[in-house]
DNA sequence: CCTGTGATCAGCT
DNA sequence: GCTGATCACAGGC
């Protein structure tokens, strides 16, 4: 099986295991970012993901190789991304739903208009604007400029869950999170 | 604390 | 036409 290493993640794997994997990592943009502490999977076999009826013109990067960018417009509103995942044309990817800010709070509460740094990136559409995050985004390696990947310093407790705001598939549990952490869209239910 | 709703648009039926 | 991997804000308890 081929590989696709960034930060000692293997891009190239199952989404729910990858997405398991990204809780505690860095991620920024030009250097603003912080801590994965949230995450979501889909895969090709699954009816809530955008690549389960196939290749499209916006989901285009899903089916591309894996460790990049797959951004994609939500409500008309918001951008929202994902990390690509599984072998070449597989469909995969990981929603990224929630970071710990850490680097360049200043920028992201500009752009988000406002400070409070517990609402700057808890939730997707957040994630994306408090990233600068639009559609010519899509389909970027993450181990290339301007963004950049890193390792965990200490492995997190996880927390695992049904995703949110999806109507099908409710019952696999694919939502991943840092357990306790205060910068969660939404608490799980049990965790700490 | 909770529930309801408008914004705004790409993709699908 | 309608739905959605959402968010912010308003209003009620």
């Amino acid at each position: 099986m081929n590989t696709c290493l960034i930060a000692n993640i293997d891009f190239a794997h199952p989404a729910h295991e990858v997405a398991r994997q990204l809780i505690g990592l860095t991620v920024l943009v030009d250097g603003v970012g912080g801590r994965i502490v949230e995450t979501e999977a889909y895969d090709r076999e699954d009816p809530a993901s955008h690549s389960f009826s196939g290749p499209t013109a916006r989901n285009a990067a899903m089916f591309g190789p894996p460790g990049r960018l797959y951004v994609y417009r939500s409500y008309g509103i918001h951008w929202c991304i994902n990390f690509v995942c599984r072998e070449d044309g597989h469909g995969a990817g990981v929603l990224i739903r929630a970071i710990e800010p850490t680097h360049g709070l200043d920028v992201m509460a500009a752009r988000r208009g406002l400070s409070d740094p517990r609402l700057l990136c808890s939730g997707p559409g957040r994630v994306g604007q408090a990233l600068g995050m639009d559609l010519s985004y899509t389909g970027k390696p993450l181990d290339a400029p301007p963004f950049e990947l890193q390792a965990a310093a200490v492995a997190a407790k996880i927390a695992v869950g049904p995703r949110i705001g999806i109507s099908k598939a409710r019952d696999v549990a694919w939502r991943f999170g840092e357990a306790g952490s205060r910068y969660l869209s939404k608490p799980f239910p049990r965790s700490e």
